[in-house]
DNA sequence: AAGTCCGTAA
DNA sequence: CAGGGTACGGACTT
């Protein structure tokens, strides 16, 4: 123990880290891998360990010890020594408990005792201990799903409640592993890269898809976090490449499926006829399909059920891949449930759900293989170095009024709308001029004062598709330097890149928002690779909380805000200035 | 017969 | 919370 090291770890599974010592930054990097930042208030960070962010360190390779030992080079006093021990104890159950087809390692058929049952296609579910399994066996969650003792220290389970057991051991605290293996589906060759050129793959998308392989080669399920503009489909094709089949990849929106179908016509020689999108407007199914979440939870009739759900089945998949797994929905989990022959491959850039499903995700789609933190890739100049600024503004006495007046969740908004947002965002447009400059927010009515005050075009949902790209391509060639974008910024995989990003409204705490509209700025920029990222937030009031909360995420890879004070007095100042900076921006 | 636009639903 | 995307059927156009 040591009183210059920065955590304090507290036996309620909380860890609070304190920032600016020398071993700070290295003990946020030992803390992401097992723990989970719940609050960042200033000076403390606090972290939270969780069963399943220790299982997903275990499923990463790491044991209790490994665990421990962290915890002990990073601590400032005694850890409690209970914790420690709830800590082995957790970390150990991943592994106590595994899922196979009825084979010894020997290769043959396990038979435990004489004529007691018939094996047939059944599962294996062996626990480490004869003590493990009969509580087990005491569950009535699990009976249902037709859990028959096959000796002590092993039952069977039917195959197709292979997830749903998951699933349920999963709640109980008892993970799974699952070595019961894969289908292998149809085949499909083809190479990366288009005839004599070969696609380059970086060093860390070969880790990824590594990782997702496993050491043995057979792995086949389990979830790759990689920051924006990391290359994630070109992960995806790697692991594709890999195993050489038929794969189904399901994707949150059509742009991004269209997204998805251009990248494999041009970086594989996949036959163009053979790639199938299957949407709203189409309905191929080709060896390679890619499909929206929402035409398969789409239900035609009022008692019917998910008519498109059969998608997943309709072809032997060699592989299914959920990119932003983050956002899949319920109905799909369901339907991953009864398709865990199948491989799967879940891919994000923030594995958190703000709706708490983060376990299911864990037990269907598998644990986390692979995680790159965004420093990291900032690090080796993949994406640009980004300032993050928190820019407090003051309320106003009569904003401070209405706000009194308001109901709860109307204060909110109030805050989001100060506007005295609009003098901070004329300063920072001032400040950076002549830097593509994205300016986000939530509330339409705010967007379309800026809109007016500024000058500035605004994409919004209901600006048609064709006038949408007119902007986008005239931002991109530098035709015009700033853009107001609605919600449309969350999504709209064609809005082109910026430098500069200035939030000024945002959905309550949403992190992966928050993750998002970074994302919009991150690709490498020429010169000295520098972005800039401004959330202006009202002093002392809802927003503040929210803002703190959106934030969570990016702070946990690394990023700081600067907080900054944005008085009226440099709102004025920006007034005397404003003349000449609206002019050149009137030309858009 | 096929494409486009629009309102609705969840 | 407000806003946006999606799928789909029906009306209308080509």
């Amino acid at each position: 123990m040591n009183p210059d090291h920065p955590c304090i770890v507290q036996r309620d599974f909380t860890v609070l880290l304190e920032m600016g010592l020398p071993g700070s930054e290295w003990a946020r990097s030992q803390l992401q891998i097992y723990a989970e930042l719940v609050k960042s208030p200033s000076a403390f960070h606090t972290y939270h360990i969780t069963p399943l962010s220790l299982w997903n360190a275990a499923a990463l390779g790491w044991s209790a010890e490994d665990i421990q030992n962290s915890l002990y080079s990073m601590s400032r006093w005694d850890i409690p020594r209970d914790l420690l021990n709830d800590v082995e104890q957790l970390v150990s159950r991943y592994g106590t408990l595994t899922l196979s087809r009825g084979m010894k390692e020997d290769g043959g058929i396990k038979t435990g005792k004489a004529n007691s049952y018939t094996i047939g296609d059944r599962l294996i579910l062996a626990a480490e201990t004869p003590a493990l399994l009969n509580e087990l066996l005491t569950k009535q969650e699990l009976k249902q799903l037709g859990l028959l003792r096959v000796d002590e220290e092993s039952a069977s389970v039917p195959p197709e409640n292979r997830g749903l057991l998951k699933q349920e051991l999963t709640r109980l605290g008892y993970p799974v592993v699952d070595t019961a293996g894969y289908l292998e589906g149809n085949q499909l060759s083809f190479t990366l890269g288009k005839g004599q050129t070969k696609l380059q793959l970086r060093d860390y998308q070969v880790k990824a898809a590594d990782a997702f392989e496993g050491a043995d080669g057979l792995g086949g399920s389990g979830v790759l976090v990689l920051p924006c503009g990391a290359g994630k489909t070109v992960i995806g094709m790697a692991v594709m490449n890999r195993l050489q089949c038929e794969v189904l990849i399901l994707t949150s929106n059509t742009t991004s499926v269209r997204q998805w179908v251009e990248e494999l016509k041009q970086k594989t020689d996949i036959p163009a006829d053979s790639i199938g999108e299957y949407s709203g407007q189409k309905k191929e199914v080709r060896p390679i399909t890619v499909a929206t979440y929402q035409i398969l939870t789409h239900r035609r009739t009022k008692d019917g059920d998910f008519e498109h759900m059969k998608l997943l089945s309709e072809r032997k998949w060699g592989l299914i891949i959920y990119d932003e797994v983050h956002l899949l929905p319920a109905p799909v989990f369901r339907a991953t449930a009864d398709i865990q022959a199948t491989r799967r491959l879940g891919l994000t850039a923030t594995l958190v759900r703000e709706d708490g499903c983060e376990r299911d995700v864990f037990s269907l789609i598998g644990p986390k293989r692979y995680d790159m933190p965004w420093k990291e890739l900032e690090r080796q100049g993949w994406i640009a170095q980004v300032d993050c600024v928190e820019l407090r503004l003051p309320m106003t006495a009569e904003l401070l009024e209405r706000s009194m007046r308001a109901e709860g969740r109307q204060q909110y908004r109030i805050a989001a709308e100060n506007p005295i947002k609009l003098e901070a965002v004329r300063s920072l447009m001032q400040h950076h001029s002549g830097l593509p400059t994205l300016i986000i927010g939530q509330y339409l009515d705010q967007l379309r004062t800026l809109a007016q005050e500024l000058g500035v075009p605004l994409i919004t949902g209901s600006m048609s598709q064709t006038e949408r790209v007119r902007w986008f391509d005239a931002f991109r060639k530098g035709v015009i330097r700033t853009l107001l974008v609605s919600k449309v910024a969350n999504f709209a995989v064609d809005l082109p890149d910026a430098a500069v990003a200035i939030e000024v409204s945002g959905s309550f705490g949403s992190r992966q928002e928050e993750a998002q509209r970074l994302g919009r700025i991150l690709r490498p920029k020429s010169g000295e690779n520098k972005a800039y990222f401004y959330a202006l937030v009202t002093e002392n009031s809802k927003e503040t909380d929210f803002a703190a909360r959106r934030q969570l995420f990016l702070i946990e890879q690394g990023y700081e805000y600067a907080v900054r004070r944005f008085s009226v007095t440099e709102a004025i100042g920006s007034r005397d200035a404003k003349p000449g900076d609206r002019g050149k921006k009137k030309e858009a």
